[in-house]
DNA sequence: CTAGGGTTAG
């Protein structure tokens, strides 16, 4: 970084100089022209130039260029150097006009020493020389260096050319300096080149870049003749402030005028259609773009297939994929999001854990197609494991993240500590927090988060407030975090004060999540007229999530009257969860109010509540296992078995005593009827994976319901008995055993 | 001269 007052040395040399050259622009035009035009010369084929190069024929100055440009494509650095080594030899390196362009490519392959070499040994350094070198700084993403070379070109007493103007507002883009940036648009108007298509282009593309789409629009209605990159920058200038609807009627109004658009142009657009999930438009953007010939573009296929992915037509999408014989890191990149992002709207758990399990097969599959991931891949890979919790998985992508260097970055970071939490290792996710450089929001916010799911609340609560010595601003989520932590200890004064901060100190309204903290809280203590106070307190209606928790505490705590009015109002909003039906046929049943038992179950017929599966799962190496209540198709399940009965002996002996517990059966396809069983999934899967995993591994499983009471019981009994810990993630909360104790302190279960 | 597509907390 330089500092402001080297912009100011340059914006003082820059006005010294224009002041004498104002009058030479047309000169240095027709020199880029000059340049421009390569001659009549045959291109040679690659091959064909190439083996002439090897053999060391000698081959003519103008056939060099096509023959870097193909290099450039191929990005090979490499094949540059041998071609370049043939120019020296050859004697070719006298020729200005071929060593200029050597810039260019050097700086298009990305190494900008190479470039800087092959400019400083120029026979002659004229303006396309200079432009060509800022070109390749602003591309490498080193702008001030940009900058430096403007000031020394002017400085060497040469002639900016509308190119060049063009460049150093480019530079001034990518540094987002609107100061700079409005200093050189004022020459620009005051020597009346506004009008010019390069020039009008980079000044449009710096409003956008600074957050006036007035003013770039404004600087594209000024520019005299519209080319396809004038409105391209238009459209995109409309998409990156948020407005893509605008951009769709720049790009028909574009049509309309009869201007063909490029492969950037319809990547703009289609992107556009992504963010609005307008799969309609999009799709005709795509046949538009077949009929224009770009069928075989990758760009356009990454698009389109992301198109698909956004718009949840994820099979769509993977078709696509799977007909791809080119593809880029974007691509696999892009499908292993897509899926990611599937698990969150999958209808349920089961197919959610399918999306899940596909992303790792297509992450190996690209490890072993040779391309390397990269921060974008890793971030996406390590949110999965967290929402499949898969401890193994993680830990390999972790050590490959660790041997590609990729932990420095923030996002990846935060998403290992996400990833240890989830998977129920605090131990592991705080340290890997402790570990990180630089923190974000996200990531301090995850880790308190992780903290309360694990219910460490103190340790919450302290590094809240470490957060906030750090001058670090916390949002809406943070909060929701803390006033869990909060919640999940029972510290009501301290949710208070919070929940007070949160209001006064930040500005933050309160969400519905927020209310369900402290309603939780309430309830959990059994103080059901508090939390009942607290929903009248509400400036919003109460919803499903907060109606089900009172009815689930007051059936704990035996207030029937206000559960059953808590019910009452839960089915009048005719709830989506299907364990809240759960939860209200379970209280119905056993006050043997069948009339209302059947109530339920013709509103679940009503909102096509889909059968509830109480599916366990665990992961084992690459496998993962799943188990149905009372299932007895696993070919173990003979150990199984035996290992449960085993375990509930042992158990019984030491004062457990299985309980009664109602969960719905699938007796047929038809029916679903209630019944109670010992063999609840979960019992199978951690019976499961004690069979077959290292007595000292902990045990992970996932359920798609909330744990009931008995199982919890159980396991933790098992816990403290074979000295294994056992984490179960249901659908609500993590439960970690360790030693005859559960993280949710007892409170954490369903029925 | 446009420079596009993919990531983290709930």
């Amino acid at each position: 970084m330089i500092g402001r007052s080297c912009f100011d040395k340059v914006i003082a040399a820059y006005r010294r100089v224009i002041r004498i050259t104002s009058i030479s622009y047309k000169r240095s035009h027709t020199i880029t022209q000059l340049n421009g035009n390569s001659g009549s010369v045959r291109p040679l084929d690659f091959r064909e130039g190439l083996s002439m190069i090897i053999e060391g024929t000698k081959i003519e100055a103008a056939s060099y260029v096509p023959l870097l440009q193909e290099c450039i494509n191929r990005n090979s650095l490499s094949e540059v150097k041998i071609v370049h080594g043939h120019i020296i030899k050859t004697g070719t390196h006298q020729d200005p006009f071929v060593m200029t362009f050597l810039v260019n490519v050097y700086a298009k392959c990305g190494t900008m020493e190479e470039a800087k070499r092959v400019f400083y040994n120029l026979p002659r350094i004229n303006a396309v020389a200079w432009t060509s070198l800022m070109t390749g700084y602003v591309q490498n993403s080193q702008p001030e260096l940009a900058i430096h070379v403007f000031l020394d070109m002017l400085e060497a007493g040469a002639y900016p050319t509308n190119i060049t103007l063009g460049t150093a507002i480019n530079a001034c883009s990518s540094m987002e300096s609107s100061k700079l940036g409005n200093q050189i648009h004022a020459y620009i108007v005051k020597y009346r080149t506004e009008d010019d298509t390069s020039v009008g282009n980079s000044v449009c593309s710096l409003y956008s870049k600074c957050g006036s789409l007035g003013s770039a629009i404004k600087a594209f209605r000024r520019i005299r003749e519209k080319n396809v990159i004038s409105w391209t920058t238009v459209i995109c200038a409309c998409g990156e402030n948020g407005e893509a609807f605008q951009g769709i009627n720049f790009f028909v109004k574009m049509l309309s005028e009869g201007i063909e658009p490029n492969e950037f142009t319809l990547t703009s657009i289609l992107s556009m259609c992504s963010t609005m999930l307008s799969l309609g438009v999009g799709l005709q953007v795509h046949s538009l773009s077949i009929k224009l010939g770009y069928e075989s573009s990758l760009r356009i296929r990454n698009c389109v297939m992301y198109l698909y992915l956004r718009c949840g037509s994820i099979d769509e999408a993977q078709k696509l994929f799977d007909g791809m014989q080119r593809v880029s890191l974007v691509t696999w990149n892009a499908i292993i999001a897509g899926h990611a992002q599937m698990i969150e709207i999958a209808k349920d758990d089961l197919s959610a854990h399918h999306r899940g399990t596909e992303a790792l097969k297509i992450f190996s599959k690209l490890n072993r197609s040779g391309m390397k991931p990269d921060l974008y891949t890793f971030s996406s890979v390590l949110t999965v494991c967290s929402r499949l919790v898969a401890l193994e998985q993680g830990e390999q992508t972790h050590a490959q993240i660790l041997k590609t260097g990729f932990l420095s970055d923030v996002v990846v970071g935060t998403a290992l500590v996400n990833m240890y939490n989830k998977c129920g290792s605090i131990e592991r996710g705080s340290k890997a927090f402790v570990e990180m450089s630089m923190r974000t929001l996200i990531s301090w916010t995850s880790m308190i988060t992780g903290f309360a799911n694990h219910g460490h609340s103190q340790q919450a609560l302290d590094l809240f407030e470490d957060m906030l010595l750090a001058g670090v601003r916390p949002n809406q989520i943070t909060f929701v975090g803390v006033l869990s932590a909060c919640s999940n200890a029972g510290m009501v004064h301290e949710a208070l004060n919070y929940f007070e901060m949160m209001q006064k100190d930040y500005k933050i309204r309160p969400v519905p999540d927020h209310f369900e903290c402290l309603i939780d809280m309430f309830v959990r203590l059994g103080r059901l007229e508090e939390a009942l106070d607290f929903i009248k307190k509400m400036d919003f209606e109460p919803n499903e999530v907060i109606w089900s928790l009172l009815v689930g505490g007051c059936r704990r705590h035996g207030n029937m009257e206000l559960g059953f009015y808590a019910a009452e109002q839960l089915l009048k909003l005719k709830p989506k969860d299907p364990d809240n039906y759960l939860m209200l046929l379970g209280m119905y049943l056993s006050a043997e109010r069948w009339e209302d038992v059947s109530r339920v179950k013709n509103l679940m017929k009503e909102e096509k509540i889909s059968k509830i599966q109480y599916w366990s799962w665990i992961g084992i190496k690459d496998q993962v296992y799943s188990f149905k209540p009372n299932d007895r198709l696993h070919p173990q399940s003979a150990e199984i078995y035996k290992l449960l009965d085993e375990l509930l002996d042992r158990a019984e002996s030491l004062g457990y005593k299985s309980q009664e517990c109602f969960e719905l059966i699938d007796e047929d396809d038809e029916e679903q009827t209630f019944s109670s069983t010992v063999y609840h999934s979960e019992k199978l899967a951690v019976a499961f994976g004690m069979l077959n995993t290292l007595n000292v591994a902990p045990i992970l499983v996932i359920k798609s319901t909330p744990m009931c009471r008995d199982c919890h019981n159980f396991i933790k009994v098992v816990s403290s008995e074979t000295g294994r810990q056992i984490i179960v993630r249901d659908s609500k909360r993590i439960h970690k055993f360790v030693n005859g104790h559960c993280s949710c302190g007892d409170f954490g279960f369903g029925l």
